[in-house]
Parts: structure tokens; sequence; C-alpha cells
DNA sequence: GCAATAATTATTTTCGAAAATCTTTGGAAT
DNA sequence: ATTCCAAAGATTTTCGAAAATAATTATTGC
């Protein structure tokens, strides 16, 4: 693995997970220091990253971490879920009994993450697994542009979950674990209608939840309208 | 506007224009004479297609013009429907005076170019405005995130078209004036579901064309399956 | 002849410094 | 005090060479 290719992996890692946050600007002596490398792998992982929106470039002023906006959350949201309920429904049709088999794997190891507690409980395992979960529902679309699409539109929105997911502040009288089954067992029965249903109440209860807990914190990196 | 940028848009030209051909071998030291600049703002370049799949990478083994297959057509193309159509209706339910105006400006331009022979007749005049009149009807949908698709999938596809459209190969009995004006007629009109009808046949039809043209042809840069 | 291996060449990747550009600071004039 | 301008400093961008890796060619042993 070549060093713009650790140094893409890693600023995308620190972006999506907050730890460069929204807005900050990237210059470069920092990140060379940070990474340990020098400017042409940099500028190259920075470039990619840009491509995706996850970092904005000005000509000449360099990068910084893409801003997070409630409309472009909402945005992302509304996308998705027209993305990924056409997936799931190619999905249910095409889909074998691998790919079946994949949802009730990635469903069960998942619920064990969501039970652990104490110093087994990794919130970026778990979210690990949640992708992965979301991601079985839809691998059997066969459709690779929809599914770079629904990897953008993970990343984009898992930048907002972020803060929540630190906190553990689950919203109260929400039963994330139960949605995940109900929304597993419509798809393996092969109810499309009900299973893309479960599917966008889940990303609406989600985008809902976000949007009262950032109340257009200024200090979240939250950026007004535009 | 830096050189790394101008190789960008270089590059990207040259590439959905065909003069860079499917799966050729991008060195650095031919694009440096090529394009006259040094390899760092040529690696930048590189790395921003490949992060929009336009280039292909390989660790250690360069990059090189992604090749062209059959299946990504079909599957670009039906992606961009289903994308195309729901951006198309909320465009039609949002769409303000500017917006239908927009779309009429476009189709004029559009259709005077159409008409247009000898040495007026510039092929890539033609498909700028065939690209703009496509996008205006989408103008209106208010969603970054499905412009970004849409502007992706245009330029997937287009790259099929450039060989037919340097050929001036219309299929016989299409008139795609026609579809186009008809387009537009439905969409102003307020028609969401004749409008969101026409543009599914309008690129199926022109799906179909290419799938006859490419008879899975080795020397086009046509690849296999998948 | 042919396979395996060493030597050579070609190419990508990375670094460090130079060039170009932007930003800040300090001072002078109004 | 404020505005303007120049100088200094910081930062991005680009180049050219060095390092690392891949591909090709030549050589050796059988």
């Amino acid at each position: 693995m070549t060093l713009a290719e650790k140094a893409y992996d890693a600023l995308r890692h620190d972006i999506i997970r907050g730890e460069l946050a929204p807005g900050r600007p990237l210059r470069l002596s920092d990140l060379s220091e940070r990474y340990d490398m020098g400017f042409s792998p940099l500028r190259e992982a920075l470039n990619r990253l840009h491509a995706e929106r996850l970092v904005t470039a000005e000509s000449l002023r360099g990068f910084r971490v893409a801003p997070l906006s409630l409309d472009e959350l909402h945005d992302a949201v509304d996308v998705r879920i027209k993305v990924e309920c056409d997936a799931l429904r190619a999905s249910i049709k095409l889909g074998d009994d691998s790919w079946a088999a994949g949802i009730v794997s990635a469903l069960y190891a998942l619920n064990l993450q969501v039970g652990r507690t104490g110093p087994d409980a990794d919130i970026w395992t778990l979210e690990a697994r949640h992708y992965a979960f979301h991601r079985a529902l839809l691998a059997a679309c066969n459709s690779p542009w929809t599914l770079e699409f629904f990897e953008r539109l993970y990343a984009a929105t898992e930048r907002y979950r972020i803060p929540t997911l630190l906190a553990a502040a689950n919203p109260a009288g929400r039963d994330v674990q139960a949605e995940h089954s109900a929304l597993a067992e419509a798809t393996l029965a092969r109810d499309a209608d009900k299973a893309t249903a479960l599917l966008e109440a889940h990303y609406r209860r989600t985008a809902d939840h976000l949007t009262s807990v950032f109340g257009m914190d200024k200090a979240s990196g939250m950026v007004a309208a535009g």
C-alpha cells in the first residue's frame, strides 16, 4: 500500500469520525506532521477526498474538512431513501441464498455488538457492523453505480451520526435493534413494499433525531443554509 | 487556475471525448509531454479522476483510462433513469418561472445547433447544449446530491455516445429533436407522469441504439462482463 | 533449447527545495 | 482613528531529482 493510499484512508477515517472537525483547515505542514509523510501523498489523498466532497478546496488557499449543514443532511437522507429503496427492491428480486445468509449473518454480528457493554462496547466496531448490515441488504442489487452512491451517502450521513454515537445518546423510546430485525425479516420474506417502508421509516427517524440534536449548533461545525 | 485544475479539465475532456482511448495506459512521462507540465499536477488530477471512476488505478502500476463495457452502460442508464425521473418530478413540483424559462432557452439553443450543417455543425457545441438541456430540466430539484449523481452518470454515458456522435450516425427512424420537444412540453405542462415516461423512453432508446452499435466490438475498448 | 535468475531499463512514488501566491504585520499619510 | 501600501511571513503549488518498485532483457546452468 502506497503512502498516498494510507493518507487517503487515514484522512477519510479521521474526517468521518470527526477527529478532524468540520470546517477545519487542512494545512499541509500540519498533516505532514500528523501522518508523518511528505506533501505529495497528502495532496493526492486530499484531491481524492475533494472529489468525494469530504473536503472542500479553494484554488491557492488549500483544503478544509467539508462543513456540515442541516440542509445537506436532509438532502442526503432523502436521496439515500430513494437510492436504497430502489436497490433493496432489486436485491429482493435478484438475491440468492448467499445474499440472504449474508443479511442474517450481518444482523447477528450487529446484535452481538449492540448487546455488549463495558470494555467490549466499542462504538467503532458497532458502526462497522451497522454499515455491513445495510450494505448486506443491498448486496444483490447488481448495480455498481447504485452501490457507489450508497457508499457516498452512507459516509456523508455517518458524519452527522458520530456525535450522537459518541454520546451513546439513543433517542428515548426508540428500539433501533427492533427496527433492524423487522427490516431484515421483511427483506428475507421478499416483501419489497414492507421492507422499503421500514427502511424509509428507519432513516426518517434517524434524520429527525439528528435534526433535534443539532439545533443549528455553531460549535458542531454546522453551517447555515448553503 | 492552477496547473492541477487545468490537468483535470484537460484529462477529463480528452477521456470523455475518447481522445484518450478506453483502457489506454496514462504514463506520466507521456502526459507530462502532452500537457506540458510536471508530474505533481498530473498525479493530483489523476487521483480526482480515479475517485470519479473515469480512470482506473493500480498500486505502483499507474493509471489507465477506465474501460467501457456494455454491462456498465446498462447499469448507468438504469440508474440514470431512476435518478433523473425522481429529480424531474421534484423540479416539476418546485420549479418557478425562471426554471421553466431556462428549459425553453436551452431547448431553443439545442435546436438551433441541431439544424446547423456544414462548417457551423460543431458536434461539441451540440453536445454541450444537449447536456445543458437535460441539466435545465432538473435544475429546480433542489438536491445537490441528485445533481452530482446526474453529472457523474451523464459523463459516464457520454463516453459511449461519442463514437456515434462522431459518425453522425443517428438511428434510422428516430427523431431525437421531437423527443426533446415532447419532453420539454410535458415538463412545462407540469405533467410529471408523462414527462418521466418520455425521459425513460428517451434514454432506453439511446441505450438500445448504443448496444446495437457496439456489438461487443473489441477495438472500441469495450470489455466483457465485469 | 529452456527455465531460472541476475542485470538493466522503465515507471511510479516520494521527498525537499524553489516558485508563486496569499495573509498578516507594521508604518506612513490623511 | 482609518486607510493605504510595502515588507515580512506563512502557505500552497510546482518542479526536478532520488528512492522504490515493476517490467524487460540478458545471462547462466541444465
